[in-house]
DNA sequence: AAGAGTAACAACCGCCAGCAA
DNA sequence: ATTGCTGGCGGTTGTTACTCT
């Protein structure tokens, strides 16, 4: 037998996340560290499905995001490595701490995309548009011939790139790449240029690195869920859920100490990282409504949530 | 000021690899 | 070995903001 699915999509909540939903995901996952989401959005009382959870938290909460647009700095990464590797946006956001491969691809298909063709480069071979345009005229009375294509890479657009980069290797003096692409950990390693290792010093936060908990160890914030929704100032507000956002002012994180998450001392560990002052300054920015009043959302302070401990049994039926 | 067109980006959808049952 | 769920990924869509006429 599998596993229980991840949501039965039944009256579940869909479209922009709310100021009260984002509060309750941050506060869930600010007071428990990252658990399975398919259980996610039952503790935290929330009506989305667990991947539109882990979606608003690694796309949007997320504490080490960066806000605002690339830099030029940055683009010119984005640039360099998708010359390299293509549409791999996870693996290009893993260059560039603090974005995340949707801003990345959103980023390029507004912003890079057009840049390039401006300056006359094909963003898909990374080549001049001419040289790509004669390219293309030479092949395309061979292609008529060979209408079937001959393997099913072919037919794959993922392998579309791939091939462009073994003809790119057949003209390197053409290409601004400086690499090939591998898949191996160690030449993944090779991609970075002196250029990205300054990126490297940087605190890079990885989402893998949130304490991951377990069942047993999930903290249920045990006041009334009314005090939540009585809080709730807009619930309708993505608006107000950028502001808050915005302002908030985060620190800067470190997690390099959590060596063994499996370990309970580890995690408790992990949760202190979250230090005083930031979890102070947290619950002001989130206890503020829109109109700059200071409100009481979380449901207590969080190092004054009971630990409440959950047989596994409880756990797999979802019994919350 | 209003409507149309465009840009930007958040969120969803479907697929897939890995893994637990 | 098989089944089917989870989490991750890339492509696409929908919504909002902005600009132009």
């Amino acid at each position: 037998m599998g596993r229980q699915p991840c949501c039965d999509k039944v009256g579940l909540k869909k479209g922009p996340w709310t100021a009260e939903e984002d509060r309750k995901l941050i506060n869930f996952i600010l007071t428990n560290g990252q658990c399975c989401w398919r259980a996610v959005p039952k503790l935290a009382g929330l009506l989305r499905c667990g991947k539109s959870c882990r979606l608003r938290w690694t796309n949007y909460l997320r504490p080490d995001l960066k806000r605002g647009l690339l830099s030029e700095y940055e683009e010119k990464m984005v640039i360099d490595l998708h010359a390299q590797l293509g549409n791999r946006w996870s693996k290009i956001a893993s260059h560039l701490p603090g974005r995340t491969d949707n801003e990345i691809k959103n980023h390029w298909n507004t912003h890079i995309k057009k840049k390039l063709k401006k300056l006359g480069i094909d963003p898909v071979t990374h080549k001049s548009l001419s040289e790509v345009k004669a390219h293309t005229q030479q092949e395309q009375p061979l292609q008529e011939q060979q209408k079937q294509p001959s393997s099913p890479d072919e037919l794959d657009p993922k392998f579309e790139h791939e091939n462009h980069q073994n003809k790119d290797l057949e003209k390197p003096e053409n290409s601004i790449e400086s690499s090939t692409i591998t898949e191996s950990k160690e030449e993944d390693q090779m991609i970075m240029t002196p250029l990205f290792d300054s990126m490297e010093i940087m605190n890079g936060f990885c989402t893998d690195e949130v304490p991951i908990i377990k069942p047993d160890e999930i903290l249920v914030p045990c006041a009334p869920s009314s005090s939540q929704t009585s809080t709730s100032s807009s619930s309708s507000a993505s608006n107000s859920s950028n502001n808050f956002l915005e302002d908030l002012v985060l620190p800067e994180f470190e997690w390099s100490n959590i060596e063994n998450c499996n370990d309970i001392n580890s995690i408790n560990t992990s949760m202190a990282l979250w230090d005083d002052d930031f979890i102070r300054s947290l619950e002001f920015l989130i206890n503020e409504d829109d109109d700059g009043n200071k409100k009481q959302v979380f449901d207590a302070p969080l190092n004054q949530y009971p630990r409440m401990v959950m047989d596994s049994e409880s756990w797999a039926n979802g019994l919350f």
